[in-house]
Formats: structure tokens, sequence, C-alpha cells
DNA sequence: GCAGGTTTTGCAGGTTTTTACAAGGAATGT
DNA sequence: ACATTCCTTGTAAAAACCTGCAAAACCTGC
């Protein structure tokens, strides 16, 4: 990896997540820690970050109050997005959604990867559209500006065309009962699409909406094949799921 | 093999991969090192490529190279920008293309007006997610990571698609003669298309770029109805698209 | 066609950049 | 206070770079 790249990275890390630490940085560019160190020193110098004993800080940090809950339920997101990116391999076609856990995901994916993602959820896409290695198939329709993803026919018609690898979907309610439910009539359309389109079905969300239900059904336990969740898999509250026979993460 | 293919090689490889190491050019092409330090030396000079230590860069990466921009240019694209927004009304179906100027557009558009815009392009669609009374529209296909757009086969047959009411472009060369040209195939096939469906075909371009030719003829001049740059309208310069009927802005 | 100039390329040399490792000192956390 | 982690400084080797030069290929005007 080239010198610059390398820095191009690091910032781009540290203007996502706001911070960044020597040692993971280290482990993922798979350089030694002198040389992030002398990175960092050379990137703070040019004033696109700001060095911490550790590692660094992005500069919009500085303004930054702390309000714990927020920070606490962000973290969430990382460890899921984190357990998430294990699962993808290189050359997969991967389909995603929408929402804030998915954006974690895509800043979470290595350098290094190269695969194509599909998706009409325009923050994701942004994010996809930074990584070097990746390709990006855009899902166009009329653009709903509360969830920022392209909901309509069109995209419909598009999602059924394709047989990607992977799904990822961001949900917001689940129970062992009811299975998948959500509260937008348009976005449930597109993702029992994208359940029927996949291979594999991989549903990501926090721990506070597991055994939670809204008012439309998207689908049954059965067409979900891995649940992540920032929770150890053999926590209580997983089990059921497991014994219906999703893979818990 | 010749210096110009050559040349034309490694802007592609860069195009395709975002980076470029010259030991491997030098192994693939079998040519020194030293010239194909030479080369990306030229590349770089015209703006082709990002030269770094050990290989080059795709522009891409703009997020490293550091602050040496032009205000100047910057401005004239604003004053364009304004003046294009007073074509636009309430309801319209807008079409717009990709680049900077289109973005500063988006960037420009009246926080009261409401209309449907429609676009390939990213960072346009990222703006006009951003106002509140804009519907989006976005044409999906595959991401272009340089040009930021979409591009393929099916962002083609959707603008077919298509009536709007005016259609932006930004555009890279205007010339009285050869008319609009451009020197990306892709985007060439794609900019037609948006002429082809259009109404009304409205060119924003920095005066630099007037009287100017590259290699792919986009359209002629009698498809153009109005040409808007950063000077005033009876400037000499600007005189010979006058009398081929443009209206001129 | 050919003398005189330019362009292109590879090579030899010396210089700079980049990186990993090592060892001792500073910061941090329990 | 202690162990751990992180930082600084120095060193050395590899890689990449630059400079100048000369051979080859090429244009050009007569």
């Amino acid at each position: 990896m080239l010198k610059r790249e390398r820095q191009a990275y690091i910032v781009h890390q540290v203007n996502l997540h706001n911070k960044v630490l020597s040692t993971s940085l280290s482990s993922e560019i798979d350089v030694s820690e002198d040389t992030i160190r002398r990175d960092l020193q050379e990137l703070s110098e040019n004033g696109k970050l700001i060095k911490v004993h550790g590692g660094a800080l992005s500069h919009s940090f500085h303004d930054i109050t702390y309000p714990s809950k927020k920070v606490y339920a962000k973290n969430n997101k990382r460890i899921i997005a984190e357990k998430a990116v294990k699962l993808i391999k290189d050359g997969m076609f991967v389909l995603t959604g929408g929402g804030t856990t998915i954006i974690e995901l895509a800043r979470c994916l290595p350098l290094n990867l190269s695969a194509t993602f599909i998706s009409g959820s325009i923050p994701a896409v942004v994010e996809y559209m930074h990584h070097p290695n990746i390709d990006v198939i855009v899902i166009g329709d009329k653009l709903s500006k509360n969830s920022k993803i392209t909901l309509g026919a069109d995209a419909l018609a598009r999602i059924k065309t394709l047989k990607p690898d992977l799904c990822f979907l961001g949900i917001n309610a689940i129970d062992i009962e009811h299975g998948i439910t959500d509260n937008d009539w348009d976005v449930v359309q597109l993702k029992q699409s994208m359940i029927a389109s996949s291979q594999k079905v991989i549903c990501l969300t926090i721990a506070e909406k597991i055994n939670t239900i809204q008012p439309i059904h998207v689908t049954d336990l059965s067409e979900i094949d891995i649940l992540i969740t920032e929770l150890p898999n053999d926590h209580p509250i997983l089990q059921p799921f497991v014994a219906a026979g999703i893979t818990v993460m």
C-alpha cells in the first residue's frame, strides 16, 4: 500500500469515527505502529487531525460535548457492524438497505475488501463510493426524504432481477412470534423484495428492538439466516431465536 | 508500445483501480521504471492523476491533496449557478448531470422552490435531498467512481422514458464549429440521451472552456437552447453562439 | 537522402524517502 | 507502585527517486 493512500485512509477513518487507535490502524493496514505514528504525526502537522496519546481524534471532535447515551448507542452499532463485516468475502454481491446501522457497516468495511455493493440508500452509497475497491450499483427510483432510500415500483422491479449473495437489513422490530415488523408500507415492500431475492439474509439490530412489534409484517423468522446484535451470542434474550434455527452472532 | 498508448493505458488503470504502482506498471508494460516515472510525472502535470511516492493515485483520493485550489473558479461557478436557478419554476421536472457546476446549482436552489429533480449524480442527489420542497428521482445503475454518476444501459433506458422540462448539463468543451465535446465515452452516451429526452437543454460552463475541443462529439449546437457562463451576455466571445441561435445568459 | 536537431528511452551513480526494529523514557491505568 | 502501553530516538536496509548521459529513433528543412 502506498503511503499517501494509507494516509487518505486514515483521514477518512478519523472523519468517520471521530477517533482512531494506532494499534487498530496498524493491524488493519498491516504496517508497523511506528509507521502509523509517523503518518499521524505528519497528518497532524498538516492539520488533518489531532494526534493524541494512543491514536488521533478528528478536529470536529473538539467541539463535541459528551452525550453519554448517544455515544453508547453508536458504540453498539459499531460492534454490530464489525461482526457483520466478517461475513463479507472478496467478490461477493451484497445488497444492503438503509438506516444508521447499515451506514456504520459501510464505514467499517476493510480497505482491501473488493466486492460489489447494491443499494438504494443514498447515505450508504456515499460511503461505498469512497471505498477504493468496492463497485457500487445504485438502485434508482423516487427518493424518500425520511428514510433517504429510493422507493417505488422501479426499485422493486430492479431488485427482483438480482440474486445477491448476501442481504444486510437494518430492522426496526423483531419478535419470536411475529417475526420482523416495520411501520412504513413502502419500506416493507422493499425489504420483502430484498429478502426474496437474496441467497442469505442477515438482520442487524440493537438489542432494545428485540421482542418489539410494529404494525406491518415484513417476514417470518424462517426467512432470516443470521441475526446480529451487540450482545454476546449466548445471551438469554437471544436463545429463542437460536431455537428457531437462526444463526445468532 | 508507443508513449501515448502507454500513457493512455496508465490513465485507464488509474481510473479503474484508483491506484497504480510504478513497479507493476514497469513489469506489465515492460519498460524501465524510469520511463514509468517520467510518464507519471507528465500525466500528473496534465492533471490526469496524482503522483505519489511509489506510484500514483486517482483524483478520487482528493481528500489528501492539500488545499491549493483557487477560489476564483468557484466564484465563477456560483455566478453561473445563480443565473441558472432563475430558469427553474415551481412544478417543473428538471434533469441534471454531474460535475461541480451542477453541485453549485443544487446549493443555490431557493428554499421555497418546489420542483422535481432527476439525476444520477450522487453528490447532486445528496444536495437535492437536503432541500425541503424538492422531490428527487434517482437514476440507478453502476456508479462510476471518477465522475460519481451512474452510467450504463439501465440509466440510458430510464432517461429515454422521461420528458423533463429542463435539462442542465455541465459541459467540458464547447466550440462554435464542433459543438459540445467530451472525453469519456460512457458520459457522452448519457449526455446524448439526456439531450434527446429534454424539452429544453441548458449548458453551463466557465468561460475558459469556450472554444476548446475534446475527442468525443456529444452534440451539435443546434440541440442547445441556452448557454450560461459567468460572463455578461454581450461579451464578444459569446457572440458567435448568439448568432447560431442560442440564448446566452 | 541526409545533416542537424529533437524526443524517447535505459542505465549508472548518488541522494532521499520509507519502513521496521531496538532500547530507553514517558504516560496511563489499576 | 507497578505493569502495561505508548512514545521517542537512533540505526540500518531496502525501495524509490533524481540527474546526467548516451544510444536509438524520430522529425525537419534543404
